[in-house]
DNA sequence: GTAGGGTTAG
């Protein structure tokens, strides 16, 4: 059987030792993140951290950032350091810090977390008020959030054009553009409503594929003597193709160039991946070669959205020629690029090609695999049924710069249940708990009730069966 | 973290 997650190996458990006074270990985040997620014992820690000499904001950020799945432990090292002797917290380290507690739905801790910054003198800053109220939004309370926003300077950070923009951003990204817009609609005098603050409307009617609306916002800029720029049309292009409404889009893209606008690489990126997410390979090809004839050059994106068109609609053969051909060219691929590939491999049953481009990534700098790197690899195996390969590759994952995410165990264990071999449900029943321990998910209730309800949701096992599965737990524990 | 183009499968 492979390997577990560390809170189930046999390992004997040895404590973790402090640094020593003289000469403190090289300032490696994982291994200090390590530490704190295996620390039981918040006395030990905090003498631990406080011996350590060599605090600096960005090692702080670095190891907040490993963290980022351990919300509590997070916070704990947060405020375990808030008393060093040498070390002060900077304003980023506290944004991260509401940003966790945020995340938790720890409405407490967040402001709790202002007011110590606000006494310190480091903010909040209009960051801070963008991490807080994008985070009430996400959790579904919209309405709260526009009031934090308009109180924003009863705690002494003003509000300007700039966060106002950023905050109607975040309504449009959340598919609330009727909200922004009424927002919008009222204050747009009062923070001298720019092209941007237009652009973002329109960006929010189109996401929710209300092209109409959008072209409603660009006539009420230009009727305020607003010029749409280049990101407006290239907003509204997307709509189109977004919405489906291919022949709507070519014939924007054409009026765009009758207007001399100087059609960018967006643009372009734009029609090149419409086209082959509407299943026009060919035509996507052709604009492709056309942006190189009108002189300009493609980016990354453009080759990835190319890429991820022939993989798509295509074959991956196809894709990996223009996959080489972008190297031959002197690019740079990123991650998406591999994972692009790597997926479209995986697609066609090539895991064993899509292990070489993983193992191919790594050697190039920066371009460490991620976790939808991994999530997709263990995904395909989970699917052919060979979920000793997927726990390999998690196992990877473990030891990697990657952690899991909810994501992971989802597939892990929903494959493992949807098999339902005990041996296999022994496992499933270990990642649980491992997940549990590790604070993957977040919230207060991590009962094994809200464990049944997770499985049920994406197994669909029927209470018997969850009730057999809970005595293997039993065991386990 | 003031706007636009590439990543999940179902």
């Amino acid at each position: 059987m492979p390997n577990l997650p560390n809170k189930f190996s046999k390992l004997p458990k040895t404590p973790p030792k402090p640094p020593s006074t003289t000469s403190p270990p090289p300032p490696d985040c994982s291994t200090i993140a390590n530490l704190i997620i295996n620390s039981e014992n918040p006395e030990s820690l905090t003498q631990t951290l406080q011996t350590f000499t060599q605090w600096t904001p960005n090692l702080v950020q670095a190891i907040l950032k490993r963290l980022w799945n351990h919300g509590p432990k997070a916070l704990q090292f947060f405020n375990l350091l808030e008393n060093h002797p040498s070390y002060t917290h900077s304003a980023a380290a506290f944004d991260h810090a509401i940003d966790i507690g945020a995340r938790m739905r720890d409405y407490k801790t967040i402001w709790t977390l202002m007011y110590r910054m606000r006494s310190r003198k480091l903010g909040p800053t209009p960051k801070t008020f963008a991490i807080i109220t994008e985070r009430y939004v996400s959790a579904g309370k919209a309405d709260k959030a526009v009031k934090i926003f308009l109180s924003m300077h009863e705690h002494g950070c003003q509000q300007d054009l700039n966060s106002f923009n950023a905050f109607l951003d975040v309504l449009c990204k959340s598919k609330r553009a009727d909200m922004a817009y009424r927002l919008f609609k009222i204050f747009r005098g009062r923070f001298r409503a720019d092209v941007i603050s237009y652009n973002i409307i329109a960006n929010g009617f189109c996401l929710k594929k209300q092209t109409p609306r959008a072209l409603e916002v660009m006539k009420d800029m230009v009727e305020r003597g607003l010029e749409p720029t280049l990101t407006t049309y290239n907003i509204l292009l997307k709509g189109y193709f977004r919405a489906g409404q291919i022949k709507e889009a070519w014939e924007f893209f054409l009026q765009m160039k009758k207007r001399k606008l100087e059609i960018d690489v967006v643009s372009y990126t734009t029609v090149v991946h419409g086209f082959g997410v509407a299943g026009e390979v060919e035509k996507a090809r052709k604009v492709f070669d056309e942006m190189i004839g009108a002189g300009v050059l493609p980016s990354v994106a453009t080759y990835n959205a190319l890429i991820q068109v022939l993989c798509k609609k295509d074959c991956v053969e196809n894709a990996i020629v223009v996959f080489e051909d972008m190297l031959r060219k002197g690019y740079m691929p990123n991650a998406t690029t591999y994972n692009v590939v790597i997926r479209g491999l995986c697609h066609e049953g090539k895991m064993d090609m899509a292990i070489e481009y993983m193992d191919r990534m790594k050697d190039d700098y920066d371009c460490e695999p991620t976790f939808q790197t991994f999530n997709v690899v263990i995904r395909y195996y989970c699917d052919d049924g060979e979920i000793e390969k997927a726990l390999e590759v998690f196992d990877k994952m473990n030891s990697g710069t990657c952690l899991p995410n909810l994501d992971t165990y989802n597939i892990l264990i929903g494959a493992m249940f949807a098999k339902k071999k005990s041996a296999d449900l022994l496992v499933a029943g270990k990642l649980l708990i491992g997940m549990s321990s590790n604070r993957v998910l977040t919230g207060d209730q991590l009962d094994l009730i809200s464990f049944y309800n997770i499985i049920a949701n994406f197994t669909r096992i029927s209470p018997d069966q969850l009730a057999s599965t809970k005595k293997i737990w039993d065991q386990v524990e």
